[in-house]
DNA sequence: TAGGCCATCTGGTCCT
DNA sequence: AGGACCAGATGGCCTA
């Protein structure tokens, strides 16, 4: 039962339409796009925006109406805690960056093939990308909730952060000395120190071990696997296990795939970006963004083949569904931009 | 500087 | 039992 294709009804015309479309569309914003609140030319008529309402997958009631986001009490601010999330070394140098960010023009030869809608990409949507899970490389400043980071000169960044295996730092450092740095300790225990600080909810971890500073030491010398300077603690200390009975071990490759599988979900994402018409060169839609605007491509691309797929099945014609694309385009545009590289 | 967006870790649940 | 999927929590980066 081979499912139909609905776009293959549309005609040279239909398509060549619509190409054009996306192409005048994606170079009209292009050059008179600024900031949402200074920019004229591009801004809907209120008639346009009530005409368009009704089909629009922008509309910002939505967010409100089907996603109530009822406010947390006893939310600090993230950026600006009253005390410091973490110790800062001065040892740590580089940039403290969570995350590498993938530039095509800087991985990619420049090329010819582009989209019609996008065509500063530099490559069409089909063209085969690596896994982002293999490209990602982390950075040795990178922090996580749970981690700390730290500067081993040992530790190769071709592995996954929690999988690589540290060796203890030849003397102890004072766990709950505020001046101490994290930096020489293995994973664990900067995940315990970081835990102690943040008064983490995976502190479940330690339900088995008391959370002393003896157990963290402890712990140092049970991740590594050796007995340099806390032998005194205990050598034969059972793996740490959590409420589940699951292992440390088990838990970072747990980790691991679950980081894999949400770079596949972005690669997919990303993918869903290059295929949809979109704002400018200089901006990235957010993932929300992605699935409005794809949303009323599909819909318009599908009401050109003769099909409805509009919620309401209210069959809204090509016209209405080319301005609602525009709008969704030009709306979501807004919401996020991405500075000028 | 507040807020949006994202990545990451983690535990809970469901499925094989 | 183990993996996939999901949601909550949290910190970093970025922008208005």
């Amino acid at each position: 039962m081979a499912a139909e294709n609905p776009f293959a009804k549309l005609s040279a015309s239909d398509l060549s339409a619509i190409i054009l479309k996306g192409a005048q569309m994606t170079t009209d914003r292009d050059t008179g796009f600024c900031s949402g609140s200074s920019e004229t030319g591009d801004e809907l008529s209120p008639m346009d925006h009530s005409r368009l309402e009704p089909h629009s997958p922008t509309d910002a009631s939505e967010d409100s109406v089907e996603v109530k986001v009822t406010p947390i009490t006893l939310t600090r601010n993230k950026r600006k805690s009253t005390e410091p999330s973490r110790v800062i070394c001065e040892q740590e140098t580089g940039p403290l960056k969570k995350r590498i960010r993938y530039v095509p023009g800087q991985c990619k030869e420049e090329t010819d093939t582009r989209n019609p809608f996008r065509p500063w990409d530099q490559q069409m949507p089909h063209e085969v990308m690596p896994n982002p899970a293999e490209v990602l490389i982390r950075h040795p400043g990178v922090t996580t909730l749970h981690r700390t980071p730290y500067d081993d000169v040992e530790s190769t960044q071709d592995e996954p952060l929690a999988l690589v295996a540290k060796k203890p730092s030849s003397s102890l450092p004072a766990p709950h000395n505020a001046t101490t740095s994290h930096i020489g300790l293995n994973e664990e225990t900067n995940n315990n120190l970081s835990n102690l600080q943040h008064g983490d909810k995976s502190m479940k971890f330690q339900n088995t071990a008391s959370c002393s500073s003896t157990s963290l030491m402890a712990s140092m010398s049970l991740r590594a696997g050796t007995s340099s300077s806390s032998s005194s603690v205990g050598s034969q200390r059972p793996q740490q296990r959590n409420y589940k009975n699951m292992t440390r071990e088990r838990r970072i490759e747990a980790n691991a795939r679950e980081r894999t599988r949400v770079h596949t979900i972005s690669a997919a994402y990303d993918t869903l970006r290059k295929s949809i018409p979109s704002y400018s060169n200089t901006q990235k839609l957010s993932k929300l963004s992605v699935l409005r605007v794809a949303c009323s491509y599909i819909l318009t691309l599908s009401r050109m083949a003769g099909f409805d797929y509009s919620a309401d099945q209210s069959s809204p014609s090509v016209a209405e569904c080319m301005d609602m694309v525009t709008k969704t385009i030009q709306t979501e545009g807004k919401i996020r931009k991405k500075k000028d590289e």
